[in-house]
DNA sequence: TGTACATCAGTGAACGCGCGTTCACTGATGTAC
DNA sequence: TGTACATCAGTGAACGCGCGTTCACTGATGTAC
């Protein structure tokens, strides 16, 4: 346990992991200063070597869970089909804190500052250009419009599934779910009937 | 300012009324006992005379919120159409306070007891039902479906046009998931490509 | 290479504040006579 | 109808606890000579 530089780094590292992961867990009130440095294998005090307060450490948790897609690495590769059914998924359900941070923050980034805000806005915004690039929809404004209607779709059916306590309704909100969206990924509909 | 059994009531209404909205507003952990009393124009100590702990108000309070559906009773009676028209739509978005709780309680619920999760369960599933009655659609596994992927939809992009602070992308989200729900409301589905 | 010293990550006790809860008290309600 | 009394909703000060923050201190790092 030595105090060099390199100790330093890694160690802030740390920090901003587990918050990341307990945030999404729990909620940004959820967890105590002293517990996370206690997870972290330190002692309260040493916390404001790294942050000057706990509301910097919510900010800079919140842009690290953002663009911590360690977990989300393979859905890039993956063809848009097999990302939404890694997404839509009771893996992805029951994994609250490596899930997608989007899913698991929506609530408390609504109530934060406007920098969080935008950070997270951005995040949606491209996720959303690349959902509109996988549709086979040839209309723009469809694309678009499918875009936002998969986005919710996803963002929902992982929210929703976390809350309902009967293990089939939960299922069916999944399963159903990923099917439309998977049929909008296969199906091209640009004309209005 | 009497101590009558019916103000009794009526005070005990008024708590639970303020706990609900301010709940949906600046979640469960938003906002004070003191602050709640002063909003219903009480003092701390004449909490306890209504509820056992605070514990007991945020289970009551979540009940509350998901059986008030005084401002939703309009949907009610509303066409499927209309009823989606005002459910996804910026006026909604705004008012948290008063808005769908199931939507701004999600995250929270899925933290919170079973009890609490049970009534939320069966809430979501009556919906689900109702929404599955006024498809078009005709086989019952692609009604279920539709249902799943249409309150998925609803409050994903509720809950993400309050998190994104780019009003333009909000309403995009809006607008286009607005759109295609709409759509499965109206064109019969049935067979696959 | 070895020694003296400055730096600073991490320690853990202490502080202050806010919040949930308690409690002795008040005074209006409503019942008994 | 009027009076005495019990009940109990509501008061507001006080308590205790947890949590964010501070601070004097420690000891390893790494630099200067």
């Amino acid at each position: 346990m030595g105090h060099s530089q390199a100790d330093k780094i890694a160690t802030h590292q740390r920090i901003l992991d587990i918050a990341a992961k307990r945030f999404r867990e729990h909620g940004i009130d959820g967890i105590s200063i002293a517990d996370l440095m206690k997870e972290a294998g330190l002692t309260v005090g040493g916390f404001y070597k790294h942050f000057a307060s706990r509301e910097e450490l919510v900010a800079a948790a919140f842009q690290h869970a953002l663009e911590d897609i360690a977990s989300w690495e393979g859905t890039i590769t993956m063809s848009p089909r097999q990302a939404m059914r890694t997404y839509i998924s009771e893996a992805h359900r029951d994994a609250v804190a490596n899930g997608c941070p989007i899913a698991a923050l929506a609530n408390d980034v609504s109530r934060s500052t406007d920098e969080t805000r935008e950070i997270y806005t951005n995040r949606v915004r491209r996720i959303m250009e690349q959902i509109s690039k996988a549709l086979p929809t040839e209309d723009s404004a469809s694309k678009r419009s499918e875009a936002a209607l998969i986005v919710s779709a996803c963002i929902g059916a992982i929210t929703l599934s976390r809350a309902i306590s009967d293990p089939k309704l939960s299922k069916q909100v999944l399963d159903g779910t990923l099917a439309k969206v998977l049929d909008l990924l296969t199906t091209k509909r640009n004309r209005k009937p």
